[in-house]
DNA sequence: AAATAATATCAAAATATCTTGATTTATCAA
DNA sequence: TTGATAAATCAAGATATTTTGATATTATTT
């Protein structure tokens, strides 16, 4: 792939990553709560886990998020620091009136976390 | 529509307009060269016209573009001011090494330029 | 009024994306 | 080693988007 052809994929892979109500929630939801565990946001959002799943490898494919393992879980978070653009989504988004579920936590069994 | 709802259908209208190639190339061309109408664009990107005029018009509904009739000619231009994020949008496309199409005008008998 | 030109809209096929349920992988505990 | 838990991946159906060609709309010219 050119340069070109990769600033420009990068840039679609971001755009499409934010292109999605579900995907827009839960980075708003990491952006106000901090790291999660992928089971903590499946209790939250009631979501079922393959679902789940494939959101976060879009928002973390898309340079949204970074992926933290510690045993079995995998606690995903805002990157930091971001670009400019990314940034700029991730300021837009905190300045949406979105309702969002209350936060339940599951992985406090996680002796590490 | 709810407040929220509408907030959050106005920012996914937003990211979904940006996530297309096409739009993009679209986007960037109309910031080098300023407002143009169909048919330009059209001799320019090579592309049919019924194709052109549905993503300028998701452009437009988007919030990015505006248009204006002169006679038979529509003439589309980045809209300004656009907010903060559209600008920040914008500004990431600008920098894009992308490649672009020489300018082609065809409207050029156009008598109100 | 009729013909032409620029643009917009519509319907259908082609593509892409999202959701779900099932399966797989990896880690820990008994 | 066996069983259980957290998460990732896969396949298939459901939904949404894009492209094309045809038609409609609007403004202009003859």
């Amino acid at each position: 792939m050119s340069e070109h052809e990769a600033a420009l994929e990068d840039f679609l892979a971001t755009a499409g990553a934010l292109y999605d109500a579900t995907r827009v929630r839960l980075l708003k939801f990491l952006d106000m709560h901090g790291p999660l565990c992928v089971c903590d946001l499946q209790e939250s959002f009631g979501m079922i886990q393959s679902r789940l799943s494939r959101h976060l490898k879009i928002l973390k494919d898309a340079g949204f998020l970074t992926v933290r393992r510690q045993g079995r879980w995998a606690y995903y978070a805002i990157r930091s620091p971001l670009d400019r653009f990314r940034t700029a989504a991730i300021e837009e988004i905190r300045a949406l009136p979105i309702e969002l579920p209350e936060l339940k936590r599951l992985s406090e069994s996680c002796p590490i976390q």
